[in-house]
DNA sequence: GATGAATGAGTCTTCATTCAT
DNA sequence: TATGAATGAAGACTCATTCAT
C-alpha cells in the first residue's frame, strides 16, 4: 500500500558492535537492578536486540557478567600497573595519583556498581564472587602491594605488614564508591564534599606510612 | 464457656510471640541469601509456622524485610558512649580499644551481614537506606568523631579533618565486615590471619592520627 | 452484583487424589506426544490442575515419567511373578498364560505406548532408558528365564540357550504391541487378527521349545 | 560469456548434489537424535552448508525428514529374491542365511536407525508409518513367506501359520536391531554376545518349524 | 545461490501470593 | 487463627525460521 514503508527493514545485521552494545546494556541494567534481578529481557530492550541475539554472543547470564567485568573492569588493571611504572619521585605521590585515578576512573563511576553488586550477590552465585576476586580484587591488590613495597624499600615509608595494609589503605575509597552505589544515591550528606573526603583519605594514609612525621597540614583543616 | 475447653489447644504459642519468631528466622534467611535469594518457604520453615502464616503478620515479603530490619538494627545502638565516658589515659588506647570492641560485637557477628543486605538492597528500598543512614551510620560515626576531638584537642592527635577522618577510619573494619559476609564466605584468602589484620589496621590508624612519630611499631618489622 | 454465582471456588483441595490423577494424565500425554514432545502444561491441563501443582507432587519432567512408569508398569511384574508360582501342570500351558496375560495387561493396552517412547527417546534421555531396562525389561526378563529354567529342568523342553532365548520368545509380541502403537495406529492391515497372531505366537514359540514333536496343528491352517 | 568468468567460483560444488548432501548429513542426525532432538544446525555444519542453505533446497524440518525416509529407504528394497531363487538344498539352511544376511545388511547398520525413527515418529507423521509398511514391512515379508511357504510344500517344515509366522520369526531380529540403537546403546548387557544370539534365534526359529524332531542341537547341550 | 546474524515463540521451572479447609 | 495445597506470572534458555547482505 505504502511504498515508501517497506524500507525498514526488520534488523541490521552489526556483527562488529554488537557485542560491545550488549556489554554496555547490561552493564546498565546490572549495576540499576543487581545480578539477580536484572532481566535479560531488559538487557535485550537496552541494547535494540531480541533476546536470543543474546544468546549468539554470550554463553548465559553468567558468561555475560564475567564479559561486563572483563570488558570494563579489567582494563583498567593495565593502566593503572603502567602508570606505576612510568612513575618517578617520592612514592607518596605515586600513591596519592593511584588513589585519585582509582576514585576517577571507578570509584565514581557505574563500575564501583559492579563492585557492590558482587558484593550483595556473590552469596548465592560464589562463582561470581569466586571471578571478581580472582580477576579484580587480587590483581588491584598486587599494583597497590608493589607501590607499598617499594616505598619501604627506599625508606620512605615505614615498615609496615604490607600484606594487610593494602586492604586497609584502599577500604575507605572502596568502601565509599559502594555506598555511593547504594543508600548514597538516595540520601547523600547533603554537605558531601567528595575532594575534601579524598584529600583526607590520602592525607590520612600518607601520614599512617611516612617513616618522617607529617610536615604540613593545611591550615584551613584546623580547628 | 465453651464445653470443649477440656480438649488440648491446637495451638500452643501464643500469637504475641510469633512476629518475633518470624522476623528472626527472617533475618537468617535474609542475611544467607540476600533478598531476591530468600524464599519465603525458608523462612516459614525456619520459623517453624507454615508459608500462609506469615501473611497474617506481614502484608507480603517487602513488609516482612522492612520489618526484619528495623527490628533488628535499633536494639544495637544504645551501648557505647559509656565506654567513652569511663576511660582515662591515652585517647590511641581508646581509638584500639573502640576497634576491638566495634569488631567483636558487630564487624564479625550476623549483625554484620545486616549492613551487607542494606548495601545491596538500598537501591530497590530507598528508604531502608535512609533509615540505616540515620539510625546507625551517622550515632555511630559522632561516638567516633568524639575521640578524635578530644585527642586533638589535647595535643595527642595532630589535627585532622574529623568531619571525613571518622568515615575513613572505620572504613577497613566495615569493608571487611562486609567482605566476610559475602565472598569471604566462599572464597577467603588461605592465610587471613584476622588478630593481625586487626592489629595492621588499629596501628595503621593510630599511625596516622599521632602528633608525635609514631613509638608502637614492633622492633622485628623495622628495617 | 450475582450473589450465587461465588458459589463456585476457584480449585479444590484434592491431595490424595492429585498425584494419581496427574500420573493418568502424563501417562496419556507421553503416549501420544512421546516425552520430549509431551508439554507440562497439557499434563497439567488434562489433570485438570495448574502447572504449579504438577512440581508439589513430582520434582521435574523426568520424575513424573519415571512416577508413571513406576505405577502402572512396574506393578504388573509382581502381578506376572505370582502368576507363575501359582501354575501347577505343564510349563508349555504356563507359558502360554503368560503370554496371553502379557498381550492382554500390557502389550494391547496404552502401557505399549511406554516401550515405545522408551525406544523412540532413549538416544536423547540415556537416564530413561536406563531406567526402563533396570526397572522393566530386566526383572521381566528374570520372570520368562525362570519358566525356561523350570521347563528344561523337568525335561519338558529341549535345553536351550536360556540366557537369549527369553529374548527371542517375548520378541514378536514386544515388536507387535510397539507396533501398534505406531504405524499400527493409522495403517493396520486390514485383516489383522490378533487372536490368531497370539495362537501362532505361542505355537511357534512352544513348538521350538518342546523336547517331544508338537502332535496337533490345527487343519484349518493348512494351505 | 561473463568477463569475470576468470575468477574463481565462490561455491565448487554443483547444485545438483546438495541435496543429496543434505539428506546424508539428515539421516545421521535423525538416527542419532530423534527428529524432535534434531537440530537443524548439526545438519547443517555435518553437510557442510549454513543454516540457511537448508530452506533452499526443503521448505521445513519436517519436509527434510520426509525426504530423508523416502530417499534412504526406497534404495533398501531391490535386493534378496535371487538369493533365494538360486538357493538348492534344505530350506533351513536359506532360512539362516536370509537371517544371517538380514542382520550384516540391514539389522546391524545405521539403517536400522530408520527402522526406530520410523517407529517412533509414525505417530506424529501417519503417512510415513504407511509408506514403511507399504514398502518395506511387506515386501520383506513376501520373501519370508515364499521361503516358509516351499519348505512347508516339500515337507520340511511342518504346516505352520504362514501369514503371521513370517512376523514372529523375524521379530526377535528387528526387534534386537531397534533396541540397540536407542537403550542399547548406553546400556548394553555386558556379556551381550552377538553371534551367539544369532545362533540362538536361528536354532529356535529352524526348530520351531522343523517337522521332524531337532537335529542340530549342539551335544554339549543336551541333557 | 549462499550465508549466518537476528528473531521470537515456546518450554521447563521457580516462587510469592491466595484461599478453601 | 493456622494451614498448606493450589495458583499463575515471570524468567532463563533453545531453536526453527527469516532475511539483509
Amino acid at each position: 500500500m505504502q511504498p515508501t514503508e517497506s524500507k525498514a527493514p526488520r534488523w541490521e545485521r552489526r556483527k562488529d558492535a554488537r557485542p560491545g552494545e550488549i556489554i554496555s546494556a547490561a552493564l546498565d541494567v546490572f549495576v540499576e537492578k543487581g545480578y539477580a534481578g536484572a532481566r535479560l529481557d531488559d538487557v535485550a530492550a537496552r541494547a535494540g536486540v531480541s533476546k536470543g541475539t543474546l544468546y549468539l554472543y554470550f554463553e548465559n547470564k553468567e558468561a555475560l557478567f564475567q564479559a561486563v567485568v572483563l570488558e570494563t573492569i579489567v582494563p583498567l588493571l593495565s593502566q593503572g600497573s603502567e602508570a606505576i611504572a612510568r612513575h618517578t619521585g617520592p612514592r607518596s605521590e605515586l600513591l596519592r595519583g593511584f588513589f585519585a585515578d582509582w576514585w576517577e576512573r571507578f570509584g565514581s563511576t557505574k563500575l564501583a556498581g559492579i563492585s557492590k553488586l558482587v558484593i550483595a550477590e556473590a552469596g548465592n552465585f560464589p562463582e561470581l564472587g569466586a571471578f571478581f576476586q580472582r580477576e579484580v580484587v587480587e590483581p588491584s591488590g598486587r599494583l597497590l602491594r608493589q607501590v607499598l613495597e617499594a616505598g619501604i624499600a627506599s625508606g620512605e615509608f615505614r615498615p609496615v605488614d604490607v600484606e594487610y595494609a593494602w586492604r586497609i589503605l584502599q577500604s575507605p575509597l572502596v568502601l565509599a564508591s559502594i555506598w555511593n552505589q547504594s543508600i548514597g544515591k538516595f540520601c547523600q550528606p547533603v554537605d558531601l564534599d567528595l575532594p575534601r573526603f579524598l584529600r583526607a583519605h590520602a592525607d590520612l594514609m600518607v601520614g599512617a606510612l611516612l617513616a618522617a612525621p607529617v610536615a604540613a597540614v593545611p591550615a584551613d583543616l584546623e580547628r
